[in-house]
DNA sequence: CTAATTGTTCTATTTGCGCTAGAATAAGTG
DNA sequence: CACTTATTCTAGCGCAAATAGAACAATTAG
C-alpha cells in the first residue's frame, strides 16, 4: 500500500494520512484483516513524525475503520468492506458533481453538513 | 435566511459560514438571484468578525456560487440551483452511510479524496 | 523466557493559521 | 452627492498542528 501526503496543503498531515488509508479502503486495494504499515515505519518513509501517523490511525479508530493495538499494529476492520461498498454510489455523485462543475472542497462540503443535520 | 455558528466547533467560523449557504441553497431556501446579507450585516447578527464573514463570501465567490462585487454585495449564481439538483444525490448517500454505521466527517473526507484524484 | 515490535502516554517547543481589530480605498446604489 | 458594500493592507493574539524525545505497556516472535 502506498500512502503519501503533501507538506504544502492547507489540509493537515493527519487527516490527509487518514484519507489515504480510506480511500485505500473504498478502492478495495486494502481490506479487513490487512494489517497497515507500522506507524514509525510511515513516518520514516514519509519524513513525518511518529505521533502524527499515531494521530491518523487514532482517528480511524475513533471512526471504526481499524483496531489498534500495542505489538500488533493497526489492523482494518469489517467496516473496509462497507466502504467499498459504497464507492460506486460515491463515484456517481462525484462524476455528476465534477460535470456540473461543482468544486470538489464544495462538494465535499456539503456532504458533511447534509449528513450531520439529520 | 438563518446563517448560525458553533464557536467551539474545531471546524473554522469561515468554513461553517461557507457551508451554511451551500446548505440553504442545497435546500433550495435560497435561489439564483437571492442576494445574500451584507457582511457586516451578518458580523454583527453573529458576533463575528466581518472578515471572517468576508473570507467565507470570497470561498464561495472562489467556486462559482456567488457573485461578489462592492456596493451590490454577494448574489448567488446559477450553480444554486445545480446544488440544488444534486441534493438528492447527497441525500441518497448520507442515509446509505449512515445505515452502514460511516461517520459523516468519514463520509465527507472520502468524497473530498476521491472528487480530489480524479 | 527473552527480545523485538508496536502502540500509549507524557512533557516540551516551534510554527502556521484562524480570528480579531482598525483603517484606508474602490466600486456600486439611491 | 451621501451611503452602502466589498477590497486591501497592517498588526497582534491564541490555539492547534507538527516536531522531538523519552519512558511505558501489550503483543508477538524467536
Amino acid at each position: 500500500m502506498l500512502l503519501t501526503v503533501d507538506p504544502t496543503s492547507e489540509v493537515p498531515l493527519f487527516a490527509q494520512l487518514a484519507a489515504a488509508v480510506r480511500a485505500e479502503a473504498a478502492a478495495g486495494r486494502i481490506h479487513a484483516g490487512d494489517r497497515l504499515p507500522a506507524a514509525r515505519e510511515v513516518a520514516a518513509g514519509l519524513a513525518v513524525n511518529v505521533h502524527t501517523v499515531l494521530r491518523a490511525y487514532q482517528d480511524l479508530r475513533d471512526e471504526g475503520l481499524v483496531d489498534l493495538r500495542r505489538g500488533r499494529g493497526a489492523v482494518l476492520t469489517a467496516q473496509a468492506a462497507t466502504l467499498e461498498d459504497l464507492r460506486t454510489d460515491i463515484d456517481g455523485l462525484v462524476a455528476r458533481a465534477r460535470a456540473a462543475g461543482i468544486h470538489p472542497d464544495a462538494l465535499a462540503a456539503l456532504v458533511k453538513e447534509i449528513a450531520r443535520d439529520r
